[in-house]
DNA sequence: GATGAATGAGTGTTCATTCAT
DNA sequence: GATGAATGAACACTCATTCAT
């Protein structure tokens, strides 16, 4: 049976089994599509990744188009759905809560090869237009509500001024997929740098700049 | 003869004017591999979209690989010259040049076909290590070297606190980029937004977040 | 134990029986085979039609070809053994035996799925040698002779005038396999008509054209 | 530009040019069709024959279906075509008529590759239901309603007896039809026997048969 | 210089066949 | 005996590249 890559929502897709075939074929996957990007991903490659025959993959996905979704799908509502359990019933200050949800991100997105993600995504929107437009109303419009209204609370709560709390999380997300997709782009050619160091460079920028002034 | 792709810097660029091939091309496979990534790129519609034929292409480059070389390094450097060209011998408040080095590169950059090079050197860094390390060198490393002076000349100048400048140059680079990838990518499929506004806010966020607290 | 394909003529033959599994298979096999040719016929759609999974195939034909070959040995014997037992011992009027002959192909071969048989050699004849060579020994020179014999004797009789029985064999089998072939292929697009009113012309006309002409 | 495989019925599809490759192409494949049936037919093997490669296939047609279309539609008009225009006017005897388009068939059609078409359309008709269609209305039914035309001629003309002209026709086709089949599948195995002479013996049985007796 | 025509080298996909359970 | 899972081998189709004109 087939894993399904139409529903582009549902939850568990296919059930655990002697050697789980379908997730480690998913997350070889992830590695080779990341990696070379779509068009230049041989299924092969991932086959001989993830330890089988090419013609295993078809057990699973009908095709490498719904391997590609499937891989994208797979991965992405955790990542959200993670940072939004975490801010719940939260009740402290933002400025920490921000940080702690930076670094869970840190440890738990960018340091795995779920950050493969947005450089997928990236790359391949115009290729995948259904696929991408999954991705941002379930990725990015929601990175993008939920730190909005983190900064509102922050607004409402007095640690920040008032702004538009809109384009300031625009900002902030921005530097966050970008740092994602450097990771997997770049950086393997740029001098090494302190990851957690710059982070929490870029968060304190950021919340300075939109802070009350200390002294109003 | 060939237009060189291995020389990855010289100088000789395209002027547009009647005729003129290889320019033609080169502006056309931008908007191809741009939209669809070195892979999927195909050279007939490369052809088609310069009003030439296939064959010709090989006229003029000779190789696939050649064109993408040649359609990153043409339209690179300039990019980077022109900012820095514009800072030299400034001597104002940096946040105003700041502010006009940013409306400069949203108009001459992010509203033309160049924002698409950013998106392609990361989509295909893995695929393309010397041409991924020379976009690196020209571009990102002079743009955050150039960032992190002009942060520095601030801090020496007392606009802005004592920060680690290279960070934060990093981070303000990142949303830059950032933009002009997604303006390739998800863009086409999200709500529009003022960019314009978008990006004057950035800028806002930043400086403030680098800025001496008003009161000390 | 696998079914012979080799002995292309030996009897074993699957009577129905509940679980008679290499009965089914053989049914469900000519069905599809004669539907979509050999090459286009998927084991996978056999077995489903069978009720069975694909490698019990195997456990009863040792490949896709022997199961073929099955398929049509099986079935062809009882075809041409119905005709000759029917004619044995017959005294009567030939006319009317080819009538009865006819009409009782008609039932038990042109409407059942045996008919679908000869298109199924005529199509893979030269795909599959031994066979068409076995099928065209044990079917259509079989049915050739039988017809030619019965032609002859009712030139014996007095009842045709001296022609090449032969030949004239020939043009009335010709007709009949033709009608067969026809109702598994175009029959389907074609307006419907009346089998058995067309095959009594068929026989009318034919008789006449071998008979005495009347008032000689 | 490919070759229209899909307006099944307008005349000239491609252009002559040095060394005709779409004619090529077609004959080379009308025989590997005709030989091993659709699906068994693998394109390198019909590049093979017409001397090119297999990727010069798709610069004429778009796919083996289109090819196959193609094979059976640039084939099957001047068959039927031909046999009408040389029944335009005539107004002689029906039966010469008759052996004189037997005759013409079987030097044309039954003696050239084009005699391997009914076998293609029998075998595949269920495979393609359409090109099915076109052929039993352009050809099948054509013949049909031509041969009973000419048989209701007859009757007209007191040459025939009255009967059902529409199952006649049927019978006298069926043979002719079967003939060619017979010619591109079991023939191969069977003894060599005069198709001339048969054919002539098939005609006059046929006429005799829907003759007036002589003397009533 | 420009191109229509041709193709070698590959890749996605299918399917008969095998085998551990 | 029966089958779900796995795969090697094959084939349709694509496309960057070449070359005669």
């Amino acid at each position: 049976m087939h894993v399904s890559a139409n529903s582009l929502s549902d939850s568990v897709r296919w059930r655990r089994r002697k050697d789980n075939r379908p997730a480690e074929i998913l997350s070889s996957a992830l590695k080779v599509f990341s990696l070379k990007g779509y068009a230049a991903t041989k299924l092969e490659i991932v086959a001989k990744q993830a330890g089988v025959s090419k013609a295993t993959l078809y057990l699973y996905f009908e095709s490498k188009e719904a391997l590609f979704k499937a891989v994208v799908t797979e991965f992405v509502l955790p990542q959200i759905k993670r940072a939004e359990d975490q801010a719940q019933n939260y009740t402290g200050s933002i400025k920490i809560l921000m940080h702690e949800l930076l670094e869970h991100w840190r440890i738990n997105v960018l340091e795995t090869d779920v950050s493969g993600i947005p450089k997928i995504m990236i790359a391949e929107a115009s290729n995948f237009p259904e696929l991408a437009t999954f991705y941002l109303d379930n990725v990015i419009k929601r990175a993008r509500e939920f730190v909005t209204h983190l900064i509102n609370l922050g607004i409402e709560k007095g640690e920040f001024r008032e702004c538009n709390a809109s384009y300031a999380a625009r900002s902030f997300i921005s530097t966050i997929i970008f740092t994602a997709i450097w990771e997997k782009s770049l950086a393997a050619y740029d001098e090494a740098y302190d990851t957690q160091a710059f982070l929490n460079s870029h968060l304190d920028i950021f919340i300075r700049g939109i802070s009350k002034d200390i002294q109003e």
